[in-house]
DNA sequence: TATATTTGCATCGTGAACGATATAAATAAC
DNA sequence: GTTATTTATATCGTTCACGATGCAAATATA
């Protein structure tokens, strides 16, 4: 009765405090340029391939379009994409990287190297990575069922 | 240029998305009690030792006061824990489980396992969780500093 | 013992997450 | 070719996270 809710025995604490903790180590970085860490997942994406609708943003990112369209709205706000209907398909609704968005990569280029050694530790290191990625992976995989 | 900022190089992504989507099988399991997942974290603390004042609920979650004290006033309107001045020191509110919220940990006897059983996958097994755990709990004392 | 500092908690504002619901366009069924 | 259904996105309400700030009690310092 006691031993399975001992904090220490949920692997899902331990996923959500070192998800916030590294986002809180990408906080400082990505707030030089207004950036917030979701922001910057967009903009991963966006960079790998421009002009996505919003749907294909959201599957991306594993999340629904009430979390992206809200988010995609404060960065044309900023000035950092753009939305517009798609041609094609009008209830699309494609987003696009202004050149302040495009730009922003630059200016960004040490970010993920300068997250990546704050992370860096006694198990985790590039050689045991990969191994973490794939339970990571299969993890997702698994609950995306 | 490319590479590094590929999503699916991203440990950060992984634990993001990993964390919310097993909140999310979370979810229907703790909703049926009106408990979020969050509450259901001061629930273990709370059931492993009663009466504890606000901060040492924060630390233990690794989280701000400002984020536990509406969290725990939502449960104190649910009547799951009681909030009282501390006696020693009138700073502290000591929070409290009261009957419902004691009550609560035999209604939820099956949670950890069912969620547990849905992550077992390919590559997390009872043999490999230990490492995870591991790689986990460095990460997060590493990143706490 | 006054004053300064620290500590514990709370308030406020903003930006996610996300379930539920709505709306319009596209597609399927009849 | 209507009607029905699906699809793409948006709106709404609630609950976190969290930086910034405020306040009162406790402690340290002068």
């Amino acid at each position: 009765m006691e031993e399975k809710f001992k904090l220490e025995n949920q692997l899902c604490f331990r996923l959500y405090t070192a998800s916030r903790l590294i986002t809180q180590a990408y906080h400082p970085l990505l707030g030089e340029h207004g950036l917030t860490y979701p922001q910057y997942l967009v903009l991963l994406v966006l960079w790998e391939k421009d002009a996505q609708p919003v749907n294909d943003i959201a599957k991306r990112l594993v999340l629904e379009t009430n979390t992206v369209t809200p988010l995609l709205k404060r960065m044309e706000a900023e000035g950092i994409v753009t939305r517009s209907k798609g041609k094609e398909d009008a209830r699309q609704m494609i987003v696009r990287l202004t050149k302040k968005g495009h730009d922003l990569q630059k200016k960004l280029t040490d970010v993920p190297e300068t997250v990546g050694n704050a992370v860096i530790c006694k198990s985790v290191t590039p050689e045991t990575v990969p191994g973490l990625f794939g339970m990571l992976d299969d993890i997702i995989k698994q609950l995306k069922q």
